[in-house]
DNA sequence: AAATATACCTTGACAGGCGAAGTATATTGT
DNA sequence: ACAATATACTTCGCCTGTCAAGGTATATTT
């Protein structure tokens, strides 16, 4: 998994939410997705993604329903509600105050880059 | 706090480490020093701190000593070793790396800026 | 018939953050 | 003189999120 976990946590909900503005998707397609846009870097552990699907349902972002009968396995899919999309912006902006002060705090100088 | 420390968990360490490297200094006032250069939006919980200066001596990052008896109460200095110095590269390196992760994986284009 | 890929779910352990409480000294305010 | 505040460190126990491990079920490939 290359990257420590502790770092993705408390981005775990922006990230779920960020792949459902495009378009309602289950657990499975969400962690391929995930896996290819990071070249096989990163995937969530499925009993960290589905904790994540059951956390963001409870609290009103998400709302799920079950796939047409297909030709795999049966997928429960979700879609991001009005509020979910609200809550994805503002963790969008928290992230970005977050990471701004992180970089304020661990730069020393030592790696001579701006990026 | 305004900042979610989830999003700054696993940074703990990094953040400890990057004030030791400047020079030896004890909890508060590393404490002090993130409160200032963060415009007072985050500290460190004292248990936070006290815990993470306890992994990092026992991970063998850091040494400690008592402070000269002063004017005030007394005070643990802490020093980053060798192998402290070398595990804050390596984390400003991991950090590097979630860091472009992150951002590849909650960016949808709502906000548009580069920055 | 077995292996693999798709797809979901739950339990229990573990680690880090932190509220709360305690200890001790020096300075400042009234 | 006494209280409040600032400095400074420590420990206990709870909470939350991650995740190893196990389980269920179907379709395709070997």
């Amino acid at each position: 998994m290359i990257i420590a976990s502790d770092l993705i946590r408390g981005n775990t909900d922006t990230i779920i939410l960020a792949s459902l503005m495009m378009k309602d998707s289950y657990g499975y397609e969400i962690n391929k997705n995930i896996s290819t846009k990071t070249d096989g870097k990163y995937e969530f552990k499925e009993a960290t993604l589905y904790t994540a699907f059951k956390r963001l349902e409870e609290a009103g972002f998400i709302t799920s329903y079950w796939g047409e009968q297909n030709v795999t396995a049966r997928r429960r899919y979700y879609s991001i509600t009005q509020r979910g999309k609200e809550e994805y912006l503002k963790l969008l902006n928290d992230w970005k105050n977050a990471k701004n002060m992180i970089e304020k705090l661990i730069d020393t100088g030592v790696m001579e880059n701006g990026q």
